[in-house]
DNA sequence: CTGTGTGAAGGCTTTCACAGCC
DNA sequence: GGCTGTGAAAGCCTTCACACAG
């Protein structure tokens, strides 16, 4: 419930990668864990996730550890992956359509209700049990369904416009795969994935 | 040809995204761009530019701003992306065909010249030129055409195993679409792209 | 005695303010 | 006058050191 702006949204970012680990050492009934034991699995020092544990409460046991279970829990709601949380794809492409069947969010607390495209008819949806819309029943879809998040995979010359036709349907929150920066409005977020950004910054670590 | 290692990991990135945004300068015949307008279309300030620029030397004219061809190029030079670097993706499944098909890289200098799966025959390889061979063949391949970044696109079982077989082989850069941690040895650099943690941080702040 | 919680210190990145050059 | 280059300041995040609870 709390949206304090002051937690570093690095901290976040590993709030889920503690929450793989927990989950994996939950499919091995391990009860309890340390800091020292968690934040080894996650890649990071035990004292940074002991911060970033504070800054949502005191979940451990001193001289113990933290309860798997539990800490799973909480983190969970922190990141309001408790409940299944609707969204939306636009652009079934070669990715766009990779995602459709990959479907394995679910298991993370999210599902694509709907997904979109200019030529719905033509687009790579087969195996996939995603129904694909024309874009002009975007607006009423996202209302209808209460559809918050948006995955974005159009090409880069169309990103923009349809941002804006995102953000106008109501849309606050858009994970966007196109290699362009989006303006958005205030109240909306957009995380960036681009991977050829990506392979460029591996290729000036390798020189 | 340098390495300097204080130079922030975000200012390479941010490299990468001016890039982006020269590269489209230059489609549209602009010679010279102030360091406020491309800040302003990578969407960083204008100061923070001038400082990642100057971690690699004095591009701009004062008065004046900096010749986009000439920036351009400095820039691939830093990021190591005037000579077509050759990659392998390892995990031919539904993310990874789909980036086989995608080929956009190579406008960014980057090949996919092999791919590989444990079930090479299988594998959703249609409608790409590139070939998908059998893990057997991977160091030798990797070896033969001096590869020396992978794509790993295979299931979270099977990440860690196929990891060290790429180390082994002699790859030094890894981009990891795998929902998991990889260790790597000192000399390694391994980028991850983790599709459900950006869906989970996205749903934080719409909360 | 083990392991968490946390104020303070340290380190890194961004932003400011302005000197310097065209 | 306009715009880059840059030392210094500010801000942010990580790490340390240790108090404290079980």
């Amino acid at each position: 419930m709390p949206h304090k702006v002051d937690i570093p949204r690095k901290s976040i970012y590993r709030l889920s990668i503690y929450q793989r680990c927990l989950q994996r050492l939950k499919e091995n009934r391990v009860e309890t864990v340390s800091s020292e034991a968690l934040a080894k699995a996650a890649g990071v020092k035990s004292t940074q996730l002991r911060k970033d544990l504070t800054y949502f409460g005191q979940f451990g046991t001193r001289g113990l550890g933290y309860n798997v279970d539990q800490l799973s829990r909480t983190i969970g709601d922190v990141l309001g992956q408790n409940r299944l949380q609707p969204v939306i794809l636009v652009g079934v492409g070669n990715l766009g359509a990779a995602l459709l069947r990959y479907g394995g969010f679910r298991k993370e607390g999210f599902e694509i209700v709907g997904a979109f495209d200019v030529a719905p008819n033509q687009a790579r949806h087969n195996e996939s049990s995603v129904r694909v819309y024309g874009m002009d029943k975007l607006g009423a879809f996202v209302k209808q369904h209460h559809v918050k998040m948006a995955i974005l995979t159009v090409p880069v010359v169309a990103a923009q416009t349809v941002t804006n036709q995102l953000v106008e349907a109501g849309i606050l929150a858009i994970l966007n795969f196109s290699p362009t920066v989006l303006e958005v409005p205030e109240h909306a977020v957009v995380n960036s994935v681009d991977l050829a950004v990506e392979l460029e910054n591996l290729s000036y670590f390798i020189r």
